[in-house]
DNA sequence: TGTGTGTGGTAGC
DNA sequence: AATCGCTACCACACACA
């Protein structure tokens, strides 16, 4: 159904439908609510207090029914008019408990509260916010100004002022009481008071209403000036504000009832923000913003792009020597921690973040006389060192010191291999050894970084990485060491290298050691100097050859000081021997889940992800692993780290993509299948681990598309609120040249119905057909069934195979490569037998990676990225919320959206459309929150006209797209 | 004999 | 309150044709 400009601007000027539908069940609403109120305040009250100076509850008639103070609460349209008040409060109570309690039942039994729009109300994030906090604070700020709204609301109904009784003080409400929440809530804003939603330490609530604690809830709150709500209805009555300690719930705390002055009193850090589950939409980002092993991998992978460089001068020239230092700061975390906190380095520190079973990241070496070492729980450490100080991380400044540490090196060295965060590998190429020089680079290196960064680093200088490695070992701490044998000198080397221990070696970790000391029990082998000797025989020198022949050459290479071929070519050829492969999220922490779909939910989040940082790198992948660890049957329940993975059972399963792709909506039904074949018969709960892998990367060669549109200017808002700005050079994208090309390519394939071909085998075995069906992917469903298409004519017809050369030529640039791609698909697709798609090798692969991979990205005002496409739309929506969006806006965006599902872009899509539900029903729902109130019995001068446009586009123009997704 | 899959080890703090 | 046990890469054993 094509648009047309008039079409839009009617629709959006009549003001009919949805105005009067929407409208009319506001107003049952209310009135319901208003009914029950009326009686639910005379009944429930005891003693109706009088109350002369101040409000009467039957003044306020709260309507509960309506989300006052929790606007994004539960739909009242549907809810509202059968159920009664009380009811409706205790749903209130329900979702607002749910907002600020970090219990784990935050998940419904069917679905995942956090994604079901009626019942996630209480994590709704209307925007993208970036962290947990901003997202209260916006909505505290909300909360706030509906308060203000409110007062002047009542202010002008009733024509009087309230006494500010409550002036100063901040009132947390806590469970049932009488007068309801509500009730009270708008008693006390409307005297002055300040009311928390949250009892979160920046809130600084004085006081605490409640008529009964919980025995946990009594410690808790112990601190606090628990009063009960008799206070607040008497201090009204005598207008003025009463002694709250006539009214303490708690009477035991003596210290808080001889403070008569109401100032802030500081609140438990135990009440602070809820922790993040893993349903919850943020947790994997705040469990990666506190992961030090993260960090570690992600900035390894970011130096390594920024700091690298590789320039071996005639490496291979003879007279050309190799000289490698090797750098590396002494504890670095612990280090640097402890300059931030400016602590004795004398004095045992460690970083970690906890106290009990925590890992220690880093320890001094002061600790480390403790005995204590890296990864080792903070409770056995505290048992071999009391006074171990431990202290948090501080990875803004480990990163910066990084930042500092390649910058100053950069130009002093041919080549530079970032290997970690604080070390890396760094290679001159001199014509002569000049051991003087040498280590005065090396004193000046050190000094450099200690003036710099006030850290300490090691050096390890040699002619091969093994030898570097050891002599690294041999300076540290704070030292550096300089071996540099001449080939003759074999004996010496030999002797150096048998002075370290067995994991001194690279790729042998504790694991390897052990082994190794299996093999040549009973003599225990701890130094090199020991396994040198073992190997003098031919029958020892095989017992080596059970690590591996890999392992085991690489090993006799390293006792002599020599670089494996793995060594070397890190070194010649860095850049590609750190060239990506794979890509992986694995989380190992906190995973607890209830329902499968939770489960759900969590993979599609962290394919999201991986779709996401695959598509920044320009990366296509074909292959994927999912790991999951399950806990052993007989461990504990709950393992002794908080939230851990305990003892598990790991197993992986490995499956591939039907050709290279990095779509979210290929990838994650994939990935789900495998995770159902993998997860047979345990209960979910059992799930303590999962990590999915990317493999068989590829780039995308097709870079011209990626590069015609320079993303680094595109990030301008300006000319806003106009959605684009009337230049010429955004006209392209008018009516005509978009009818055009629908009329050129009629339907990109989308998946056919699976209906016809399930009849015949549905009496067979129909659970197993069913079984089979959803296990498809909708790609592979694409590939399987393509051929059925292609034998009914009437089908093939529907592609339009030849491109109107008029009409393409005035499309913009893109947009011609697009429909040129589209054409080539549907071009192949023509041509292609099903068997030949299954068999990828007979196809060239070039052809059957254009099918699927790299479906040039879609420009919006030639943005690509979705958020910051949402960003705009955001700002936008908010600018012109009131007055609704302009015509030709809306025309922009309908038309993209359009795009969007020609060209079968359905993960943009829903997550554009979601995103523009998302805002429009928050908009909505505030300013109906806002409006809503009985005593203004007609609405329409409160709810702006522009909401109801938004309302409208949204309904009539945006959703139906999202429906159509699934047409063929 | 080659190919693919699942498992397990290592490295950084 | 606790706690943030990642991630890329290689090598091997084994299964299968």
């Amino acid at each position: 159904m094509p648009i047309n400009e008039n079409d839009l601007e009617l629709f959006l000027e009549s003001t009919s439908i949805l105005n009067s539908s929407s409208q009319n069940s506001i107003d049952k609403t209310t009135s319901n609510a208003e009914l029950s109120n009326i009686e639910h305040s005379t009944l429930l009250i005891p003693q109706p207090p009088l109350l002369k100076t101040g409000t009467t509850l039957s003044e306020l008639k709260t309507q509960e029914g309506n989300d006052y103070c929790n606007h994004d609460s539960i739909n009242e349209t549907e809810e509202g008019g059968k159920t009664d008040s009380i009811k409706q409060q205790e749903k209130n109570d329900d979702a607002f408990e749910k907002m600020h309690s970090n219990n784990n039942n935050r998940s419904c039994n069917k679905n995942n509260s956090y994604f079901n729009p009626m019942l996630q109300s209480p994590t709704r994030m209307p925007q993208r916010y970036n962290n947990y906090d901003e997202y209260m604070e916006n909505k505290i700020f909300q909360q706030n100004k509906n308060d203000q709204k409110l007062i002047a609301e009542y202010e002008k109904q009733f024509n009087k002022t309230y006494p500010q009784i409550f002036k100063n003080t901040n009132i947390y409400i806590n469970g049932y009481t009488n007068p309801t929440r509500l009730q009270l809530h708008k008693l006390i804003v409307l005297h002055g008071g300040k009311f928390s939603h949250y009892l979160t330490s920046k809130r600084n609530v004085t006081h605490i209403i409640a008529t009964n604690l919980t025995s946990k809830k009594k410690i808790e709150f112990r601190k606090y000036r628990v009063v009960q709500p008799e206070w607040i209805m008497q201090s009204i009555e005598a207008n003025k504000l009463l002694k709250w300690q006539d009214y303490a719930l708690l009477l035991n705390d003596t210290n808080i009832n001889n403070t008569t002055d109401i100032k802030t009193l500081v609140t438990k850090d135990s009440t602070k923000k809820p922790h993040l589950d893993c349903n919850h939409p943020d947790f994997l980002a705040s469990f990666f913003k506190n992961s030090r092993l993260h960090h570690l991998t992600t900035w390894k992978l970011e130096l390594q792009n920024k700091h690298m460089k590789s320039n071996p001068v005639g490496a291979h020239h003879n007279r050309i020597k190799k000289i490698i230092y090797y750098i590396d700061f002494d504890c670095f975390f612990a280090t640097v921690s402890g300059l931030k906190h400016n602590e004795n380095s004398s004095l045992p520190i460690a970083v970690s973040h906890g106290q009990g079973n925590s890992d220690i990241a880093s320890c001094n070496y002061a600790a480390r006389s403790f005995g204590i070492k890296n990864g080792m729980w903070v409770s056995r450490a505290k048992q071999l060192c009391s006074t171990l100080k431990i202290l948090p991380y501080e990875f803004d400044s480990y990163r910066k010191i990084s930042e500092t540490f390649y910058e100053l090196l950069y130009d002093k060295f041919d080549t530079v291999i970032p290997l970690s965060v604080d070390e890396g590998v760094f290679i001159d190429y001199p014509e002569d050894i000049d051991y003087k020089g040498i280590s005065e680079k090396c004193m000046d290196i050190r000094n450099l970084l200690s003036t710099k960064t006030k850290c300490t680093v090691s050096i390890g200088v040699s002619n091969t990485l093994v030898l570097s490695t050891l002599c690294l070992k041999s300076a540290k701490p704070n030292g550096f060491k300089i071996f540099l044998p001449h080939n003759t000198e074999k004996e010496a080397v030999a002797k150096f290298v048998g002075s370290f221990q067995l994991t001194d070696l690279p790729n042998i970790g504790h694991k390897t050691a052990d082994k190794i000391n299996e093999l040549y029990s009973p003599s225990s082998i701890i130094t090199l100097a020991d396994l040198q000797s073992n190997l003098s025989s031919l029958s020892s020198f095989n017992k080596l050859n059970k690590l591996g022949g890999k392992l085991s050459r690489k090993i006799i290479l390293y006792l002599k000081g020599e670089d494996d071929i793995d060594n070397i070519s890190k070194i010649n050829t860095p850049f590609n021997y750190f060239r990506k492969k794979s890509l992986s999220v694995d989380i190992n922490w906190g995973i607890r889940f209830q329902t499968i779909e939770q489960v759900y939910n969590f993979i599609d989040r962290v394919v999201a992800r991986l779709a996401s940082q695959l598509k920044s790198i320009n990366m296509a992948s074909s292959q994927y692993t999912i790991k999951l660890a399950r806990c052993k049957a007989n461990s504990p329940i709950e393992p002794p780290k908080y939230l851990g993975m305990g003892l598990c059972d790991i197993t992986s399963k490995t499956g591939r993509f039907p050709a290279h792709t990095n779509e979210n909506y290929i990838m994650s039904p994939e990935i789900k299948q495998s995770f159902r074949k993998l997860y047979i018969q345990a209960p979910i709960s059992s799930l303590r681990g999962i990590s999915i892998t990317l493999s068989n990367l590829k780039t995308n060669n097709d870079r011209d598309i990626g590069s015609m549109l320079d993303r680094k200017t595109n990030n301008t808002l300006d000319n806003f609120p106009r959605l684009h700005p009337p230049l010429p050079h955004d006209v392209p994208l008018t009516m005509s040249n978009t009818e055009n090309a629908d009329q050129m390519v009629t339907v990109t394939p989308l998946l056919p119905s699976n209906d016809n071909n399930n009849n015949n085998n549905n009496n067979n075995n129909n659970r197993r057909s069913i079984e089979k069906r959803k296990s498809r992917s909708p790609a592979r469903e694409f590939f399987n069934n393509y051929h059925k298409k292609k034998n009914q004519e009437r089908a093939k017809h529907h592609f339009s195979t030849e491109i109107d050369e008029n009409a393409l030529k005035e499309l913009p640039l893109e947009m011609q490569k697009e429909i040129q791609r589209e054409y080539a698909v549907i071009n192949l697709v023509n041509s292609t037998k099903r068997s030949a798609l299954e068999a990828p090798k007979i196809i060239p692969k070039k052809k059957l990676e254009s099918i699927c991979c790299f479906n040039p990205p879609i420009p919006f005002q030639k943005l690509l990225n979705p958020k910051e496409i949402t960003a705009r739309l955001d700002t936008w929506i908010l600018q012109n919320i009131e007055r609704g969006p302009r015509t030709d806006d809306a025309l922009l965006l309908v038309q993209y959206l359009r795009r969007l599902v020609k060209f079968n872009k359905k993960s943009m899509l829903l997550y554009i459309v979601d995103h523009l539900e998302e805002q429009i029903d928050y908009y909505r729902s505030y300013y109906r929150s806002a409006s809503d109130d009985p005593q203004t019995s007609s609405n329409h001068h409160q709810m702006p006209d522009g909401i109801l446009q938004w309302e409208k586009l949204l309904v009539l123009k945006i959703l139906p797209l999202r429906e159509s997704k699934n047409r063929a």
